[in-house]
DNA sequence: ATTTGTGCAAATCGTTTGCATCTGA
DNA sequence: TCAGATGCAAACGATTTGCACAAAT
């Protein structure tokens, strides 16, 4: 799983370097470029510091917003334009999920397997639902020239 | 079911002719003047218009926008701002439902029952799915102090 | 060197709000 | 009469876009 840093990119570059200063353990930084190499993606500091946000703690469900304070407040200064862009890049590349919820804003979940989701509407607040724990049954078929490619379920709570 | 016109409003009022005038059937008028009153909602001209449009053609998922053009075309001049505003109150008073699946729109559904949805992204269009053609299973308890409202299934597609 | 990404500000889109005016009970 | 509705325009928040600059291969 884990590699040597110097594995992931050109060695005498200063690129290594300036990632590991960026975010608390270098071998995250280096996971992360292999992850967006991976991807598809070319590995620019501001990619390598999100995807580290994002892909650091768990599951996680951020809004643009929240990962823009977050990147601002302790990484790389990035505009929010660019958190926008990134996370439709990632979402594009399978890294990322984007669930929509609330109409308002767009969540982005880091857990891009099958699940579902609880909804806390008073604290515009997701929790991952397992598939174990919550399977749909049958399922209809569709119309004529179309397939599903996806199945949501929200779970909706309110306070009782 | 159906009532006389005359005895959802006040005599001697115009009332009844200006809404008559204003919808195909002055008997769809009265069955919406009724609805409304049922609702608890003053059964104004924009309102008996707008709900006119909704109900009469069985389960619609409309837009904002989409009611707005509808409306500005066939029926009374209505603002773009009274058209959310009634569909908010509509859906307040239990007359519609909100579906969340697009994030930049908001979809306003007709059927108030339980039941789910097809979502067709390329064409932005929602179908109905009968809670007798899909249920779901268990559903794991929510955290403490919540309770489940609602559960919304979409079953996303995309072309073959 | 060439391609690709980024920052910024301005543009856009859907939606909401404030307020003066109108209308139904 | 008079609370409640409506129209309009302006305000708004989330998201996207255009373009000059910067960085990665």
């Amino acid at each position: 799983m884990k590699q040597s840093s110097s594995s992931a990119f050109r060695s005498g570059s200063d690129f290594e370097e300036a990632m590991a200063s960026r975010v608390r353990s270098p071998d995250l930084a280096s996971d992360m470029i292999t992850k967006l190499r991976a991807a598809g993606l070319r590995p620019t500091r501001t990619r390598v510091a999100l995807s580290s946000l994002l892909f650091a703690k768990g599951d996680r469900h951020v809004t643009a917003e929240m990962l823009f304070e977050e990147a601002n407040q302790a990484e790389v200064s990035v505009s929010l334009a660019t958190v926008y862009n990134t996370l439709h890049q990632f979402t594009e590349v399978g890294l990322l999920c984007q669930v929509a919820v609330d109409g308002s804003r767009a969540y982005f979940d880091t857990n891009n397997t099958k699940h579902h989701h609880f909804y806390i509407e008073d604290r515009h607040e997701l929790i991952d639902i397992s598939p174990t724990n919550m399977n749909v049954g049958k399922v209809p078929v569709p119309p004529d020239g179309y397939e599903i490619f996806r199945i949501d379920v929200v779970v909706r709570l309110r306070r009782k």
